[in-house]
DNA sequence: TGGAAGCCTCACATCAGTGTGAAGGTCAAG
DNA sequence: CTTGACCTTCACACTGATGTGAGGCTTCCA
């Protein structure tokens, strides 16, 4: 598929998709006129990134990550021939990850709370 | 206490305090000879807006947030006082905050999956 | 064959968060 | 009284994510 059907797909416009490949984030194919040519999958690639960037993370990150998020691409490097360090790497990342978890979470009991005690009527 | 001082005690550059002042997520006194002047708790409230910034939220969305996040200082609006139109936004920035804690709690056991299968040798 | 629509690259613009430095006021200690 | 540390505001710069537009090529359809 090409860009513009990409883009209507995902409601992401075309400026961000190749922004995305340009962060290494895609990597559609080209065609003889140049066109860029994306595979099915590249929907639910483009979903997860966005949802992840909307989570906060940076291109940065999602790049060091997405080929362990098998959600769809069915290109997962093979566990048993990763180098100890780029584990270490990706437990480093889980554990950012968790952080912002444990951060979040604990503001939205917060909030919560506050918005149980604002309207007991609610019950 | 001064800024510099609140500087050392959190870690945060003066001119980043200056600047969440700006955003309106501090409001230190001013002494007769223009410096401001921070009061204890705000030692916490710039960790917990660290803790936020660097959880991806944006100084809007904590502005939003913050007088609720009871944390430490007491200064909380009294919930009976609270329009409705207020907690509905404030629900709103709930829910936000629920949709980032799904996407990258489900990333993140993806990811430790992935790193389960790697090192099964670990064991 | 011509025009519209879609694609390409390039480039400048914006916003948020942050770094850095200039130019100057305040204050305490020597 | 001067020096040095601390404070003030102002301003320019950078990065990352995104918007927008120009100029030009390709494809398709009437």
């Amino acid at each position: 598929m090409r860009i513009g059907e990409l883009s209507r797909r995902t409601g992401v416009p075309t400026r961000l998709l190749r922004y995305y490949e340009e962060q290494h984030l895609l990597h559609p194919e080209r065609g003889g006129n140049g066109y860029r040519s994306y595979p099915e999958s590249a929907v639910a690639q483009v979903q997860q990134i966005r949802g992840l960037l909307d989570s906060g993370l940076t291109t940065a990150m999602i790049h060091a990550i997405l080929p362990y998020l098998c959600g769809s691409s069915r290109l997962v490097p093979a566990p048993e021939s990763v180098p100890p360090e780029t584990a270490a790497l990706l437990q480093e990342h889980v554990d950012r990850i968790q952080a912002r978890i444990d951060c979040l979470a604990r503001n939205r009991d917060r909030l919560t709370a506050y918005l149980a005690a604002v309207r007991p009527e609610k019950r």
